[in-house]
RNA sequence: GCGGACGUGGUGAAAUUGGUAUACACGCCAGACUUAGGAUCUGGUGCCGCAAGGCGUGGAGGUUCAAGUCCUCUCGUCCGCACCA
């Protein structure tokens, strides 16, 4: 790479500032409250054994931003730590007979020191592991005052259970039918977990996604918005026929459904169970169906939820009726396929004229199709109409709007106390029970006297038991001799422990907390701390968690701050998803091959020119396509900046007279200016395009090299070095403290003068498309201006009519012609 | 199907938010220095055309003196949700 001896040594100036910025503290916030605050925060990585090039964007990122407003004068907190709890530390255990501590903990030492060699700038005061015991102690503490207050109840229930990692998933984790970490079909089994009420939260998180609207991507705050799935609507009991509740052996009455369309409730034509529905193992178990239908129904329940939603609708006729409470009328219940048991009640009215499901199953099986909305577009014959219209054969309610009649039809229903208005959400509890070992531990206990128990606070925290056997079989702690053996903290009795540990997503929701008061042990965190440094002014991290873990920690957040931890609503005010690094097109992965290996890249360029390509080669928010030779040009540009350094004269920045300047000069101290310009522009609109400050900063440099004034030069290194200290800062240190001993790392007044040009060029256009220019004096009035254009342009005006002359100052004159 | 984002040179990408399209860089071409160059420096490089000139921001319309930018339709790519009644 490079043959020829140069100046520019990174991997020796990259040893020297790492260690003085080490042994310095260098970037420890100060404890003075008084300060202006930045909170810069990339999300914490798992220790997974080696970072990757993904881990270097993302930390690269949130470095530049913490550096800037460091320069800026600001209080910044830009910490780190490791979300050291999960599943890759049993299965290296099964694999390699690592103890899931040892390969946790190693892992995180060795990663450590690949972050450093980055020269990132962090707070290490504050570092902690989330497998940490103090870690757990707290956590353990939220949880049961969670439960104390409700928020966390223990249930059986279905859920989603993931045979190779031999666990349970929330909602939220299981992507397209799969586990979000293995990538394996999940299953569906009946169990006891641990719930957090997240639901409880539904509307304030729904709500206070305003406040992130200018801070957050919109797609994040979009995707939460359907994840919650709020929706307005009416539930009311569908009354069972006389014969069908005898039929039923008087055991239900009826049933409950909701609807958004209260307004269509005259169109329906049947409703439809699902086919886990009570009724319909009742009628099963009773034997009131035929065999056939038995059969058919079966297979439906045993069918996955993944595979019914692609499959064909499909149901059966349960020879049962229910009372349309609006018109008397007896209308058949099916069982159908597409309903859903966990939402509504599990059983909704069909209302084919007006919902294309409803429609597509009414076409199959022959049902009617009854208009009630009437709209000029609908067509029945081809589809339901689900827009808006005016109600038709609805009774007295015929006439109106739809969208008056379903409120009029709500409150017809509440007048009479069979039914109410009612709100729903998708959003569903969030189950934290993972029958894992490597995980923080449920703090609760089975007393056979007491029955469930939170465990004392002052026995907090509890702790995993070292010596275990990791195969892969079953929970550790379930076969462990003693570990779940221990007293009823309320009557003393003998009792067990859960053996369930957490979700590791519970340990990601507070970390950022955490952060706020280094490694206290007394308490999670001192609320003075968390009043000044929350929220987090800028946290940097991948798409991938616009759903799972946004949302867990805005809960969690709003939680604490219910249980009287904290006072902050919104954990992070500002969100930037970072882009993928690929290469050839394609995710960098191990299966694909198409790796770079971060040591590798800082071994032969230095961190700065990885930094710097990595900043360069796109905007963050974008894709990033690995390039080899674009790598090799980030290293030439620093070379370049290293070797004509020795064009600077002055210790510090100069006076210079700008009006005595060549034209060069003065070219040059603009381009100077026009890139710090630049560069506080995109941290103030919150962009973050350093490729376009790299850009200006380049151009910076070729303009300076335009030229020979040693004063401009001088001033020109002042300025550009501040502005890539925050890109490439080991060089910028290193240069910075040979030419101006480090004075030049604070905010940099623009002289404005250096933007005032002498001449200004003008384009000249004709009907708008470019044709020449003038080069102007600035006070030259539009009248001259105009003559000097067409003067310019007098060829395209031949033969022609000038019908309009239009001058917009500084820009261009437009001449129009016919 | 619904929702969101995005389409600009050979490539990665800019464009002061309606005002000179392609800055900066990679690549490529030429030249200089060199035994040599995969180092360095200098210059060139949207497409068609010998030129004058014409054409150009996925495509088609529209608004405007002026459109990559605004509006309508359309095609394509990527992402999210996916029977939520």
């Amino acid at each position: 790479m490079q043959q020829e001896p140069s100046k520019y040594e990174p991997l020796k100036i990259e040893k020297k500032w790492q260690t003085r910025w080490e042994e310095a503290r260098a970037f420890e916030p100060s404890d003075d409250k008084s300060l202006p605050k930045k909170y810069i925060l990339s999300m914490f990585p798992y220790p997974s054994g080696r970072i990757h090039m993904g881990h270097v964007r993302n930390y690269t990122i949130s470095d530049a931003i913490a550096r800037h407003y460091r320069q800026m004068g600001y209080n910044v907190l830009h910490p780190m730590g490791w979300d050291s709890f999960g599943m890759p530390a049993e299965n290296a255990a099964i694999k390699h007979g690592l103890h899931p501590k040892k390969w946790t903990y190693e892992n995180i030492d060795y990663m450590r020191q690949e972050l450093a060699s980055l020269g990132l700038s962090f707070s290490r005061k504050r570092e902690f592991a989330t497998s940490d015991p103090l870690y757990t102690k707290f956590e353990q503490e939220f949880i049961i005052r969670m439960f104390e207050e409700g928020l966390l109840y223990e249930k059986k229930q279905r859920v989603n259970w993931c045979e190779t990692c031999h666990t349970v998933l929330a909602n939220e984790q299981v992507i397209d039918g799969r586990c979000w970490r293995c990538d394996n079909e999940i299953a569906l089994r009946e169990m006891p977990g641990y719930y957090i009420r997240i639901t409880a939260y539904a509307q304030e998180l729904l709500d206070d996604l305003k406040k992130l609207e200018d801070g957050w991507p919109k797609q994040v705050v979009t995707m939460q918005e359907n994840w919650i799935g709020r929706s307005e609507g009416l539930s009311f009991r569908l009354m069972l026929a006389q014969q069908s509740q005898a039929k039923l052996g008087n055991s239900f009455q009826g049933f409950e459904v909701f609807t958004t369309r209260p307004d269509t409730i005259y169109g329906v034509s049947y409703t439809a169970l699902a086919p886990e529905h009570p009724i319909v193992n009742y009628l099963i178990e009773h034997g009131c169906l035929d065999e056939a239908k038995i059969a058919q129904i079966k297979a439906m329940q045993n069918m996955p939820e993944r595979e019914r939603a692609t499959a064909e609708k499909e149901g059966v006729d349960l020879e049962i009726s229910v009372i349309n409470p609006l018109t008397s009328e007896e209308i058949p219940v099916w069982v159908a396929n597409f309903v859903l048991s966990g939402y509504g009640g599990g059983a909704v009215m069909a209302v084919p004229a007006h919902d294309q499901r409803d429609w597509e199953f009414a076409t199959k099986y022959g049902l009617p199709i009854r208009e009630v909305v009437h709209a000029p577009g609908s067509d029945l014959e081809k589809g339901a109409w689900s827009g808006d219209g005016v109600l038709v054969a609805s009774g007295h309610y015929t006439g109106m709007s739809n969208r008056e009649a379903k409120d009029a039809i709500i409150d017809h229903f509440e007048v009479l106390a069979i039914g109410r208005r009612e709100i729903n959400y998708k959003l569903r509890d969030w189950g934290i029970s993972r029958q894992r070992y490597w995980g923080a531990p449920i703090p609760f206990i089975h007393c056979p006297a007491c029955g469930l128990v939170p465990e004392a606070i002052e026995n907090l925290p509890i702790t995993l038991p070292d010596d275990v056997e990791i195969t892969g079989e079953g929970n550790p702690l379930e076969s462990h001799p003693t570990w779940k053996k221990t007293a009823c903290p309320r009557c003393g009795g003998d009792a067990t422990r859960e053996t369930d540990t957490m979700d590791t997503f519970v340990q990601s929701s507070w970390y950022f907390l955490r952060y706020c008061t280094p490694n206290d042990p007394e308490r999670p965190f001192k609320r003075e701390d968390v009043d000044y440094w929350m929220s987090v002014d800028q946290y940097v991290g991948g798409i991938e968690h616009a759903i799972l873990h946004l949302l867990y920690a805005r809960f969690f957040t709003k939680a604490l701050r219910d249980l009287g931890y904290i006072n902050v609503d919104e954990p992070f005010s500002n969100l930037l998803t970072q882009g993928m690094v690929l290469k050839e097109g394609a995710k960098m992965s191990k299966s694909k091959g198409n790796t770079v290996d971060p040591d590798a890249i800082i071994a032969s360029y230095g961190a700065d020119t990885a930094r710097l390509f990595i900043l360069f080669a796109a905007p963050p928010q974008k894709e990033l396509e690995w390039n080899d030779s674009a790598v090799e040009g980030a290293f030439k540009f620093i070379r370049r900046l290293v070797d004509r350094s020795d064009n600077v004269t002055e210790k510090s920045l100069p006076g210079i007279d700008h009006a005595a300047l060549s034209k060069e000069e003065k070219t040059a101290r603009r381009k100077v200016y026009e890139a710090l310009r630049k560069s506080a522009e995109i941290y103030e609109n919150r962009s973050f395009a350093f490729n376009t400050v790299i850009a200006a900063a380049m151009e910076a440099l070729n303009a300076l090299n335009a030229q020979k004034n040693t004063l401009v030069w001088s001033e020109g290194y002042f300025v550009l070095l501040n502005i890539l200290e925050p890109v490439i800062p080991h060089i910028c240190w290193e240069l910075s403290e040979k030419l101006f001993e480090l004075g030049n790392f604070t905010a940099i007044t623009i002289p404005q003068e250096v933007f005032e040009a002498e001449s200004i060029r003008l384009a000249v256009t004709v009907n708008g498309k470019k044709r020449d220019e003038i080069e102007v004096s600035p006070d030259l009035g539009k009248e001259e201006i105009l003559s000097m254009a067409k003067t310019k342009c007098a060829k395209w005006l031949e033969d022609k009519t000038l019908v309009k002359e239009i001058y917009v100052p500084g820009k261009l004159v437009n001449l129009v012609v016919k």
